[in-house]
DNA sequence: ATGTTTGTGGGGAATTGTGGGGATTTGTGG
DNA sequence: CCACAAATCCCCACAATTCCCCACAAACAT
């Protein structure tokens, strides 16, 4: 279970560490993959394979598991972590999440999310007040 | 198993490269065919051996046979890499897939597809659209 | 106080993406 | 059987990126 958030940089290599109690948890590498909402989705194996398989249990056609494999798999990178305890963030995902030189590290129960920081704000004032309060008291650094 | 969705150059020859991780799973080679959707299927050698084994115990009337040898082995093309891991595609293929000077690369599970990338755009904003209903009904997180 | 963990930054080697050159093979028509 | 253009194959080159180390100051824990 992840909780929190947290600020860290992106240096010039794309590399972003993770909290510890967050790496702790994810000490075989993660999946990432395109969230829903504009940010990078952040897997432990365990749970992306629980999700993956989850999935395709409900596909029935043969055409529709063609697309979904296409859906999760072709937006999905199989990252690991250095010496650090950064994982280096793939081109695409960064586009498309357009996270620059800094990045919000957000605990979101059974995944962890990436974002923009300020795309991360707009999103934690438009879930209302009470949100952000969560978050402050939670600690986050 | 294949991951991620990677932009290659087309060079004049008809060369791609294919993503170093996807390359240490085809050091034999690979088999290329029409996919069913608008683009290049790439199997690994064992991958298409299992796929031709299981079809070849399905059908049971030889005009099926036929038509399925016809279909599938008909328009499949054995290919290597070259020393710099790249494949040539088969001008057939190329016009069938429609792909120009760049190519969609996309892990897809057991095999690879590439796509023109247009195309591929739209077909992963369909496919997205799907999976996030998937999840939605599911209320999964 | 002191040893450990963590955030941040770089250096350098190896790999990879991209582009050509030139020899060999292939298809076509004499 | 031969000539010749076209396509294919195999090698080389080079810039950019990635990967795997190391370094060090600040925060933390004991």
């Amino acid at each position: 279970m992840f909780f929190g958030g947290y600020q860290y940089k992106v240096d010039e290599k794309g590399r972003v560490p993770l909290p510890p109690k967050f790496r702790r948890q994810m000490r075989d590498g993660v999946i990432l993959t395109k969230g829903i909402e504009k940010c990078i989705d952040v897997y432990p194996l365990n749970e992306w394979n629980r999700l993956a398989d989850t999935l395709a249990a409900k596909v029935v056609t043969p055409a529709n598991l063609r697309r979904l494999n296409r859906a999760i798999f072709g937006s999905a990178f199989s990252v690991s972590f250095d010496g650090q305890g950064r994982i280096t963030l793939p081109v695409p995902l960064r586009t498309y999440a357009d996270i620059g030189d800094t990045v919000m590290v957000v605990g979101a129960n059974a995944r962890v999310e990436l974002w923009n920081e300020e795309l991360w704000r707009s999103e934690a004032a438009s879930a209302g007040e009470q949100v952000e309060d969560i978050i402050e008291s939670l600690g986050a650094q």
